[in-house]
DNA sequence: TTAAACTTTCAGAAAATACTGAAACTTCAG
DNA sequence: CTGAAGTTTCAGTATTTTCTGAAAGTTTAA
């Protein structure tokens, strides 16, 4: 690895809790990143100075990302480890899994809370709140879906229109005003 | 604390971890959230059963968000605490302080990596693969500035026509081409 | 079958993180 | 000033999380 290459990988260990791994989860997800071939568990557990045990474990947890993929060479039994899909759909998923882990659990939460009558005015205001929590979270949530939905080359347009979008969709609705 | 509410803000704790704090200061945040009338320290740390030095210092990790106020009662002078903005401003606060925490030094690292030339083919590689990070994380990053900087009603318009903003934009292509 | 070449699991150790409570600090009324 | 009423700090302790390495499990070539 040379020095580059290190302070990247390093890098993402520092930041993996941050971005809801751990330090030598992100590492292997660094790793796998900017090597161009794939690698074994072994040769993980090297680079890293890690134990063989923990590249396992590590694996395992990005497989529950689905941020990488299993490959086997013939004459060869060993596990090639590489990572899954185009830089674009690793932020796509690592996105999803998030709200998944972050913020589905809340929005189930405040469904059930919600369901039953207030029984006093400080359940009532504490009702109040929750309800406008869970209408923010099932709006973002929800269009983040659709979002993830459209093809990278739209979403990619609507991004670098950034706040113009606005201007747009103005221009829509004085079409539809209009007839 | 009735039931209902105890139970959101153990969740909050819960989540805590996930949404970048830890346990109490999640707890505590909810708490703030769901109490109609802004409490003193003392009062926190009854209510959540932890000690005064714990809520002193999740306070200032509130603070570091820019999620809570201190506010000051006429003859009195203790300072008491609660939520800063609405919750949509909360969410957008957690989103931006998220973004500096989480993106901004990735994003840091990768722009002085990039500054070098590759000294081998194996760190051209690695320079490929880190200019589309950077790319899509520059990209994303300004897109979501520049949805925060619109007004909170325009960017509900925009998230309820969710995916449909991909035929708006179509229609305004046409209308360009056109003239 | 067997055994070599792997991978996974998991109990216990190590490391990191969070919490307590007492001491230090600050502020202000008298 | 003084001291009462508050807040903050931080050393030490408790808790949680992560990591290791050896044992158990799996797969396959012969």
């Amino acid at each position: 690895m040379t020095a580059k290459i290190e302070s990247f990988v390093m890098h993402c260990g520092e930041m993996g809790s941050r971005w809801g791994f751990n330090r030598t989860v992100g590492q292997m997800y660094g790793l796998l990143i900017i090597h161009n071939e794939s690698l074994t568990a072994v040769q993980i557990s090297e680079a890293l100075n890690i134990s063989r045990g923990n590249v396992s474990m590590g694996i395992k947890e990005l497989q529950s990302w689905r941020l990488v993929q299993v490959q086997h060479k013939p004459k060869d039994r060993k596990e090639y480890y590489s990572p899954a899909g185009s830089i674009w759909e690793m932020a796509s998923r690592v996105f999803e899994e998030r709200r998944k882990r972050e913020v589905d659990p809340t929005l189930s939460l405040l469904r059930d809370n919600l369901l039953d009558e207030p029984a006093n005015p400080q359940e009532e205001y504490a009702q109040q709140r929750m309800h406008e929590m869970h209408d923010l979270l099932e709006t973002i949530t929800h269009w983040a879906s659709e979002l993830q939905s459209m093809s990278p080359d739209k979403l990619n347009t609507l991004m670098k229109l950034g706040a113009g979008v606005s201007k747009v969709i103005d221009i829509k609705d004085k079409l539809l005003n209009k007839s």
